[in-house]
DNA sequence: TTCTCTTACTTAACGCTGTTAACTTTTCAG
DNA sequence: CTGAAAAGTTAACAGCGTTAAGTAAGAGAA
């Protein structure tokens, strides 16, 4: 009975296994964005993948790993994102400044709920995390003033302090739309909540 | 059997039944709060309070909705604690504004378990709200921001938009301060966190 | 008092969950 | 070809939310 099944399940080679591994990654990444933690059992991932539900042990130390492993992923695009926006940018000026912040809204604004899962899980799992820039944003940020500083962009003060002011904005903005909706407007995704925030941001 | 069972359990008269269900709503809270979601379960809750899993379901409709009725306790309680702290303010005085944003931070700051389960929880749950003072915070604070306008202390300005970015910064500080403790420093609790933020906000 | 209705529970059971243990099959290096 | 490691498998367990059906007890009407 079971032989049938493994001969038409095709085997791969040692240590070409990552095609499994990444495929849990990536179905497990859209359960959970598509409904939560809830709605992840291994048992939905693994039909999906083709596995057996206990297979997905092999790869991962449990649900909470490959939770963990799908929001490394994100926070790692995230950073990948936000390093892309600002490498064209001059360094010491305020566009490179700008252009990181926009990158984070339009990030959170065109990956939704990717940006919700990294953020709703990431406090639960921050201490399991290690080697990551899982303060991407703000890390960048504050490099920028740091540079502006020196730059004569910014006239003085402790870059900690304006990096997290600055940072406490873009995040809060982000954040507070999205979960709120505050105007009682229309739900975040609207399109007209990206060109608000960026012009909440050059106005200040 | 069963008998002597219900004999042990004393019975209430008919309307006198909401000891049980504060009884249930407080367990519930105390684990919520503990442990997330995640570690709050029927049969958990039904232990501490001594009846049987399925007696709660004649107070409440299943798990989610006990869940919403903590975070609806925790979010009457926040804008209990924000309206206490301004109405010995004068209408329309920056102290009011700044009294406010101190309530906030100080309200998280000493419920930091409960407010986290109110933030993470409650974007789930804004739809199932109704009659709830959900956007306490930003709705106070934009009562305040249109008496200072009135009242000349700020200059001109769309209300909505300069109590947004009052609370995106306030909002920003708390959740970034919490989830992240960003200068690489001392977990959030420390005591120095809620002065340098009350410092960051006097310093605007 | 007795009869009935409602309240406040109870136990039993269903299908689902994460996880473990033990086993089998496949792949590849030596 | 052999043996070990990799990549799976099925069976089972305890716990989960939830439903269904039943029961003890107080309240009000006859």
């Amino acid at each position: 009975m079971s032989s049938t099944k493994h001969k038409r399940q095709r085997r791969n080679h040692r240590g070409k296994t990552a095609n499994t591994k990444t495929r849990i990654l990536e179905i497990a990444r859209d359960l959970l964005v598509a409904g939560g933690i809830q709605s992840l059992s291994m048992r939905a991932v693994a039909a999906k993948v083709g596995i057996s539900a206990t297979a997905i042990y092999h790869y991962f130390d449990g649900k909470q790993d490959l939770v963990d492993r799908v929001v490394e992923l994100g926070i790692r695009r995230l950073h990948e994102y936000l390093q892309q926006a600002i490498t064209s940018q001059p360094a010491g000026s305020l566009e490179k400044l700008l252009a990181l912040a926009e990158a984070y809204i339009r990030f959170a604004y065109e990956n939704q709920q990717y940006f919700q899962v990294i953020y709703r899980i990431r406090s639960d799992a921050l201490g399991r995390f290690e080697n990551l820039p899982v303060h991407s944003g703000y890390d960048l940020m504050r490099q920028c003033v740091g540079e502006c500083i020196e730059n004569g962009v910014f006239r003085s003060g402790d870059p900690a302090v304006i990096s997290t002011y600055l940072w406490s904005i873009i995040h809060g903005l982000v954040t507070l739309t999205m979960t709120c909706s505050l105007h009682g407007g229309e739900p975040y995704g609207s399109g007209d909540q990206l060109e608000t925030q960026m012009h909440f941001l050059r106005a200040f």
